[in-house]
DNA sequence: TATGTTTCCTAACGACGTTAAAATAGAGAA
DNA sequence: TTCTCTATTTTAACGTCGTTAGGAAACATA
């Protein structure tokens, strides 16, 4: 029995209200108490609506959060967008990187949401590889340049992507230590600088400028 | 009414046997389930104490965890410690970092819970805050050979503890992923060089060498 | 009206960390 | 020995969590 399209639309559209009134409430609460203290009987009690009625809309806390997480992802992608892709590819991945930065900096419980450890059902979440794929043009373009050799570019988007978590997520973890307010921008730069400058060369600019590896 | 000696030291080693029983099968537990999956529960189970007697021993769970932790910290320490003094300070730092972060690719679990933030009463365990304060002496000594600028000394510690953070934790947040099996290493030497070659041009090298600040 | 579907709640289940209260064991004092 | 004090250990619960079975209420079609 089909319903008819009036009927289905209005239906849809308290569907839609229903879940937004709830990711609110959550919204709230996570803003008040990170994730820890976050429960669903918590936001039961918040949005008014009982426990059941959540897991008919999410399915699931993991199913709610994400929703959660997706929503601000989107924000992340919008503003991702709007960096420019600039003449310099490397530049590119600099604000890229900066802008996906600069929102886990400025939003903690969402980036550890979205870093926690996800169930079997496994889907990572569809914002968050969008905003990741962004790199891969500019990224492409300094192996054109012949600025990066192409053997060291799974290299260097591991370790550039592994430092921007640890960038993000260790701050968030320590939050009563005083951290350096340009430490994302220097890092990031730094990084680069040390993935780019003398290409060819792998090793570290030790004293001697000679190579001992004694610690191998 | 004091104790003999005699019996206040066999209380002490019976005392410590329990604990170690304790401590060991916790450590089967995490070792077979990580730190999900890991309850007080399964643990008396395991271990054949009762419950009450766990938080006898161990005050909280978290006390229980976190002296399995310091457990294996020490090994960690003991290894920093072999970590011989080079001529070139740079070595030094660099050969300390791959030890530290090769421990917490070795033990996920125990890296996890070592960084998993701590409760109010706060205080950072011993040992780890022991196997942070050894790259003092390095750092100041690139300091005194005009390698680093001092201004510059925080933000780099920072940096390299952030991004060292990163590379242990981001693999083990992705098993599902392959990474890269020399990560660490290259990661680590291109984040010194970054911060040490050049040391007193802090933009990045642009394609044609000029400072484009788009992204601010 | 009657029927099928969607929405929503009451009440519970099982697992968790934790603890009150009491039983047990060990060691010195009488 | 017996008594007493302390340290160890247990049984049995409490409160909270995520989750779900089962049914009631609302709604759209017929």
């Amino acid at each position: 029995m089909a319903l008819a399209p009036r009927a289905q639309k209005r239906r849809q559209q308290h569907r839609d209200e229903a879940r937004k009134s709830i990711l609110d409430a959550a919204a709230e609460l996570t803003a008040e108490s990170s994730f820890t203290g976050f429960s669903v009987r918590a936001l039961v009690e918040r949005c008014g609506y009982s426990a059941p009625t959540i897991y008919h809309y999410f399915g699931d806390k993991h199913g709610l959060l994400d929703a959660l997480v997706e929503d601000s992802l989107q924000d992340l992608v919008r503003d991702m967008r709007q960096v420019p892709t600039l003449p310099d590819p490397l530049e590119t991945v600099r604000a890229l990187t900066l802008c996906f930065g600069n929102w886990g900096l400025k939003n903690p419980t969402y980036y550890h949401l979205l870093t926690q450890p996800r169930a079997k059902d496994a889907k990572p979440l569809a914002a968050g590889e969008k905003s990741a794929g962004m790199l891969t043009d500019p990224l492409a373009q300094l192996v054109d340049e012949q600025r990066i050799e192409e053997s060291e570019l799974d290299l260097l988007r591991q370790s550039l992507w592994a430092c921007l978590h640890g960038l993000i997520s260790l701050p968030a973890i320590r939050p009563d230590l005083v951290w350096q307010k340009d430490l994302l921008e220097a890092s990031v730069d730094r990084i680069l600088k040390g993935w780019l400058s003398t290409s060819g060369e792998g090793g570290i600019e030790t004293k001697k400028s000679g190579k001992s590896d004694s610690s191998r």
